[in-house]
DNA sequence: ACAAAAGTGTTCTTTGTACACCCATGT
DNA sequence: ACATGGGTGTACAAAGAACACTTTTGT
């Protein structure tokens, strides 16, 4: 008996918060989507298992990624328990490993497939983990470039509680919390006034 | 390989927060004081073998028990990982089950012993989430009988934050949370004048 | 009489929320 | 000229923190 790790990936497309999906090739749950995940290889740490797992899947590293929630597995399914991780990716820097037997696809938290498991409950935990965690850390900063203007970053949080938010209110917020700061530059994006850059003031995890 | 439960269990005693220790009679690490933990038996859930250490180790059951985090385990050790749990007991209600190899004990979370393998973060972490919980769910439900006065509550909290704090607004803030509301009675418990008796809304966790 | 805990209100500060207008730029 | 996003301040409400005195009872 090993230990199963799966890891929530999050990102913003389209406006839309969506997560990353496997369509299962083989039995057991056929035709059934279920999140990315594999075991624990001997002398690895759960932490480095995680992180395998994410850069095998996008191709990323350096992004936020914090333990969840340890499940139970079902008995027969070779493993006694899984630990779920959740990350936040920025989807442009991704490039998703496509095999036969292995069919990746990102799909908007709203309207998931029927899923294998007991992947539903880990997936709304992982969600209102990551609501929560908006509310006072820096979870984004992976999904943002290291510079960016208050709009940008409003859409990515727009995206994430799905409901509008006021930007005078939201940029108080958001550098009273010490979660960004101005860079002092500007830049030029398209027809409207030059706009301030920020930056975040840490593109580690905050623990709060 | 298989997967280890641990469970960090917090009292009040004698104004002080407590943890129980369980003494190694035997190697590795004899002579240290550990987290009571066991593993996961054949067939059983997780939260299910944290009720039964939990009950094996004091008797009691029906208390604030939540799982915490999950921990590498040391190579050699016999298990991959440890689940870790967090549990809330009034120490008035319990019955330790000292053997000759098993000698457990309540230690002042302020002047822990040496703790074998990784349990220092375990036990950090644990009093650190049973400080942030007690801001805004009904955590010390179980260190507390079913009736209670506004000044007994207090003193449990106090014990737990390690600092004093003003009444009025304690009970503004218990009684505004709907953490606890008024039964109506009051009861006299010694030199001073009749107290009302409050309890609960509820004795289960608030998810939150 | 005194010691011990119970009970009770107000002020101030901080935090969050709601809300509307003008500006610089590119097409 | 107009469409697009950028930038800004104020008033109100809610929540939290600080603070002191009187009451009831048992010894």
């Amino acid at each position: 008996m090993s230990t199963a790790v799966v890891v929530v990936i999050f990102t913003v497309i389209e406006g839309r918060l969506s997560v990353l999906l496997i369509e299962r090739a083989a039995d057991p749950c056929r035709g059934q989507w279920a999140l990315p995940g594999g075991v624990l290889l001997e002398g690895e740490s759960l932490d480095g298992a995680a992180v395998r797992k994410l850069a095998d899947e996008t191709g990323v590293s350096d992004v936020y990624l914090e333990q969840l929630f340890t499940f139970d597995q079902p008995p027969g399914s070779g493993t006694e328990v899984a630990v779920a991780y959740f990350a936040l990716v920025d989807v442009a820097r991704t490039r998703l490993r496509a095999e036969l037997e292995w069919r990746p696809a990102w799909q908007p938290v709203r309207q998931l497939p029927p899923l294998a498991f007991a992947n539903e409950r880990i997936n709304a935990y992982a969600e209102q983990r990551l609501r929560n965690k908006l509310e006072y850390t820096n979870v984004v900063y992976s999904l943002l470039p290291h510079r960016f203007t208050m709009t940008e970053m409003q859409r990515v949080y727009e995206a994430i509680v799905a409901e509008q938010m006021d930007k005078r209110n939201f940029r108080r917020r958001v550098v009273g919390l010490r979660i960004v700061r101005e860079t002092g530059e500007t830049v030029s994006r398209g027809a409207h006034r030059p706009a301030m850059l920020y930056e975040f003031t840490s593109r580690a995890p905050m623990n709060i």
